[in-house]
Parts: C-alpha cells; sequence; structure tokens
DNA sequence: TTGAAAGCGCTAACAC
DNA sequence: GTGTTAGCGCTTTCAA
C-alpha cells in the first residue's frame, strides 16, 4: 500500500500543490468553496503530509532534541514526563537520548541531533562540560537547559533557586536551634552542589553560626553508594540533621538510621533536595524541599517553543513582537521555578 | 554559518555526489586513495549527512517510535532505557511519545509515527486496545509489543510468561503450606493480569487447594489506589499472603501492615510481579518474580531491528538469510524472557 | 486566489 | 571505480 501523496490530492482536486500545501497548512490564502474540495479528497485520500520531505523542504522537523544522562532515573523520567505534555501541545516530537554523562556519546548525540534537524534542543543534567557547552553553541539551535545552571548567559535554563532553597531551610532549622547540619552531594564539580553550598554557607554566616566543614559531604547520589556508612560519617561529625542533594540518598539514610533505632525525627531529621515520589512512599516520609520536577520539564518545553518562534521570526527578519518575549527577557537567562520546604515526616 | 552539503564536498574533492555518498555510506566501491581523499575533504568541511534528506531519498529515518502509557512511571523508564542502549548500538534515534493510555492519542501518535517515516514501532504497556492493534497493521511498520500479549499472532511481542511465573510463585507458597494467597490485579481486562490469574489459578487446581474467588481482587495499581485500606480487604478474607502485580501496591500493602504491626513476613507475606528498584529501597525488601525490565526493552528493541532489517530485504525482493532470523521464529512471535522467584526479606 | 517551477540534500539506478 | 541523472514529497517564491 502506498500512501497518497500531495500530488495525488492535487490531481484528484484538480488544483495545485501548492494549493493543497496551502490548505494542509492552514494559509488563509484559499478560496473557501477550494478548501472545501481540497479537505474532501484529503480525507478520502487519507492523505497525510510526509513530515520528512516537509522537513526537507523547510528546514524544519517539528521535533525537538533531549540529553539527558540517565533515563532510568525518576527524576529525569518525571521531567521527561513534563516537556512530554507541552511538546505534545505544541505538535512537536521528542528524541531522547541517553548522554551516560559521556562527553563523547554527548559530541555525537549532538551530531546526529543536527543531522536530524531538530528544532530546538533540552539538555538535562546536573552539570554540564565546557565542550559541550562550546559544541551547543556551535550547532547554531535553540537550547534549553535544566537541572544544570549556565555559568555565563548563552542559554536559557529552568531551574528552582537552589542556593535560595539550600538557604531558606538550612536557615530554618538553624533558627530552630539545630546547630549541626550535614549536606550530602555528588560532588563539588556540580553547579547544582555549589550553590546548595553557597546557600548552607550564607544560612549559617547570617545565623551566626559556626560551621563545621566536615558537615560538607562530598560522594554520593544513590541508594546504594549512601548505604555504606554515610550515616556513621555524618554521626562521626556529631550532626543530627542532614540535608541531601538526591532522594535515594536521604532514604538510604533513613533506613540507617532506623537500622540503628534513631527515633525519626526526634534524634535525628533528615531533608531531601530533590523531591521525586520515591519520598511519599518511604515510612516515615522523607521531608523536602519542594521541587516541582514535571513543571521545570514543563517549563523548559515551553520555553525551548518560545526561542524557536523567536529566532525564526528573526532569520526571516521578521519583526518579533512583544507576544513572542511573552515571560522570557533577554538578559535574565536563568528561569528559576518557585519551591517551597516540604515537611513530612522527618522533620520536627 | 550554512552546513556543508554533499555537493560541497564533491566539489572540493573533486568527484560526483555519488562517490561521496559512496564514501559515507562505507561502500566498497571506491578507490582507497579517493576515499581518502574525500574523507579528508570532509573532515576539513565538517560536513555531516544531513539525515532528513537521506530519510527522503531512502525512505529510511534510523528513527524508531516508542509508544507507552506513562514514561514517569519507573518501569516504563526502565524499559525505555534498555531499548534506548541497543538503539544507541544500532545507530536508530528513538521518538517517545506518551499515550496517557488514551485511543485517540494513539491514533494521532501512530500517524505522526507514519509521518516522520519511522522504521519500526514500540508499543509498551499493559493491554493494546483491538482499534490500536487494526491501525498499527495499516501502518504496514514493523511492530514489537512489550508489556502486553499478543492475543493474536500478527505482533512480535516480548515479556516473561506471566502465566508461569505466577503458577511458580503460587505453587511454591501453597506447597509450603500456605492456604490463602490473594492476588492483587489492575484489571480482569488486562491480558497480563488474565495470565496472571491462569497461573494461579492452575497453581491452585494442581496443588488440590481450594480457591477462594475473593481472593483475586481487582483494581489496585498505584500506591495511592492501595493506601485506601487494601490490607483490609485482603485480611478480610483471610488471606496471609499476597501477590501484587505492581510494586508500589506491593509497598503500599507493607506499609499498612506495618502501621497495624504485623510481622513480617512471619505473620504476613508480600510478593511482586514486577520488580523495579524501588524494592530494594523498603525495609525489609519485598520479595519478588524477578522480571529483567531493562533487558525486555533491549530485547525488544533487538528484535525490532531484526524485523527491520527482514522487512528490508523481502521489499528489496532479497533473500533472507539464516543470519536475519537468528533467533527469530515466524510461528512463535511471543518472546519470553526467563524470570525466578527473588526471596528477599517479605516471604517466609 | 491560484499555478508553475525551482529547489531542499540525498540515494540509487544506470551508464560508462 | 566513478559520474549522470532522476527522483523522494514537500515548501515557497514569483508570476499570473
Amino acid at each position: 500500500m502506498t500512501t497518497a501523496t500531495i500530488y495525488d490530492v492535487a490531481r484528484e482536486a484538480r488544483v495545485s500543490m501548492a494549493t493543497v500545501s496551502r490548505v494542509v497548512n492552514n494559509n488563509p490564502n484559499v478560496k473557501a468553496t477550494t478548501r472545501a474540495r481540497v479537505q474532501e479528497v484529503i480525507e478520502r485520500l487519507k492523505y497525510t503530509p510526509n513530515a520528512v520531505a516537509r522537513g526537507l523542504a523547510s528546514k524544519k522537523s517539528t521535533t525537538i532534541g533531549i540529553v539527558l544522562p540517565d533515563i532510568a532515573d525518576l527524576a529525569s523520567a518525571e521531567a521527561v514526563s513534563g516537556i512530554e505534555s507541552v511538546a505534545n501541545m505544541y505538535k512537536y516530537n521528542i528524541i531522547l537520548a541517553n548522554s551516560c554523562s559521556d562527553k563523547e556519546m554527548e559530541k555525537e548525540i549532538f551530531q546526529s541531533f543536527q543531522s536530524k534537524q531538530v528544532d530546538g534542543i533540552l539538555y538535562l543534567g546536573h552539570s554540564i562540560s565546557e565542550e559541550s557547552r562550546g559544541l551547543l553553541k556551535k550547532l547554531n539551535i535553540p537550547v534549553v537547559l535544566s537541572g544544570n545552571l549556565g555559568s555565563d548567559d548563552t542559554f536559557y535554563s529552568v531551574n528552582i533557586d537552589y542556593e535560595k532553597a539550600s538557604y531558606d531551610i538550612t536557615g530554618e532549622l538553624l533558627k530552630h536551634g539545630r546547630e549541626k547540619i550535614a549536606i550530602v552531594i555528588s560532588s563539588f564539580e556540580s553547579p547544582k552542589a555549589q550553590r546548595m553550598i553557597a546557600g548552607y554557607k550564607r544560612a549559617y554566616a547570617e545565623n551566626k553560626k559556626s560551621l563545621d566543614s566536615n558537615l560538607i559531604i562530598e560522594g554520593y547520589k544513590s541508594y546504594k553508594d549512601a548505604s555504606n556508612g554515610l550515616l556513621t560519617t555524618i554521626q562521626k561529625n556529631k550532626a543530627n540533621v542532614v540535608l541531601t542533594m538526591f532522594d535515594e540518598v536521604a532514604i538510604s539514610v533513613l533506613h540507617q538510621a532506623q537500622d540503628k533505632d534513631l527515633k525519626i525525627p526526634s534524634d535525628f531529621e533528615i531533608v531531601s533536595f530533590e523531591n521525586t515520589k520515591l519520598l511519599d512512599i518511604t515510612r516515615p516520609k522523607i521531608s523536602s524541599v519542594f521541587h516541582p520536577i514535571f513543571d521545570v520539564g514543563a517549563v523548559a518545553m515551553r520555553t525551548l517553543t518560545k526561542i524557536i518562534d523567536i529566532e525564526k521570526a528573526r532569520s526571516k527578519g521578521q519583526e518579533i513582537t512583544e507576544e513572542d518575549w511573552a515571560g522570557l527577557e533577554e538578559d535574565k537567562k536563568e528561569i528559576q521555578l518557585p519551591h517551597r520546604v516540604v515537611h513530612r515526616q522527618t522533620t520536627k
């Protein structure tokens, strides 16, 4: 079975391909009667435009590429879900690529995205290397980052304000009498971790409490990492509150605390910064800095559509309207979604 | 910046486009020196073939489409991860689409996949409607199902043997003296659930134990669903062992049991049929029928690549070699991966 | 309001 | 081994 082409429709409807194209693309310059006739033939022939041919001719693919370190990670999956929902709304398809945090891989992915002519790229992940940043820039394709920060202002990015989030929760705990608060991060290299630490330090400073740098603990990002005695490390440093960058780490600490028969939250408190749905299926439920992951994905995608439209207008030499810019500022490319502290059952 | 085209390369290397095309596609019919010269120009010009143009000319997109009910679901995400890993190996890109289990949505997705000329489709989900099955058939694109069954033999599918898995665990429990085993499923409509029930019943029959049909409990697929007193329902029917179709349900039951101070596993036992990594981050860890979700995705994708190759050969009128068929049988399209019962801490 | 025609960048006969 | 050429199915001027 060969599918109908625009040419078949044109012939059947006794018009030119151009007219069919106009009808399909809702171009207003078609007489109503002609439009109706073409429509009828389209339905009769079950004509669907070939997106590939269209892409070649128009240099648009209505496809966006997503690069992320690991799709099996729950937070990533939730973000992708948010992305998908708005992509769907705007009729974009999404191509997914796992980078495994590998630079070579990323390079290949970018190339493949370029070759597939994606209209935009969403880069998710806890950090982005300078090389990748450079490659992305050269691609000349609209890009939005999420889950990681623009250290410069080349790209738009969508996140929560990690510094402030960290500051808020640390400050709150300090004000309520906690002194020794441990903070567990993946690595000092991670910009997200850096911001968390910055907020943490600022809170200590403003509350005039002395900070023990041993309480900043590096090297934990999964349940497994942490299950090898992280709690002992925390306790060795006399902390009885811990802030974790990842939910899995929080859960691991919780289990270790339970194994040691610590009373939670009276003896020991836990707050996670990730906030996937995992936190709701532990007992007790783990308190967290609420971080709307789905929304972050959705907003990132929405932002990308705006940039794509602006770039399109720009390349056509068109005026860019206020409406196009709605909600975007050229000089402030870091978009931050609101966060809030959610006390579940692992904080007093 | 305009990217180089095959034509630029041809001109610079003083050969025809055809030769460049041959070099790019590793066609052996090129003299080594010519090949080298072309390669050099390709690198100098940073030429990357345009996949869209290529797709239009060759009617292949090196892209496969994945339809699934919910990407934010952990099991789906793990399967996608498996798919991605082999897709990457075979240089396919993947387009992801959330169907939200909605038929209209699926229809649109299939159309969009068709229009994007995907080389194959992977359909994940607990069940597939007759309509969708029909649409998929008409598409004339290779399809592999996973997570759900082919009730007929139109499509290849990759799963574990749910009937046998259910039979195995039920039989084992019955042999060890349990009498009242509850089984919690999403819905009687689900083919997967049906097979689980079939295995469950077969085990009861073979062990000559009487089965109480109240123990087959329908309507639970998430933590939330279950948290509304599922345990009570189970206990009302005097069961002290439960098999759940989903991990979240198992976790919910576990928590309810803990709330009631049931001793686990001595008073109450739990086995899940899903086996995501969630089961490892509960305390106690939940026993399960081990189900290699990542592998199921990987094998499904691998199967799809084989079918694509076979169809390609077929459409060219080529002989299909033994090698092409490796591991595939035309008359047995249900591929089943091995399962095994994993006793963690919620079974005696 | 419509049509003609020139590509978009590549592949794949077919010819040499 | 290599080149020529005719599309693939569509968009998009430009002209009518």
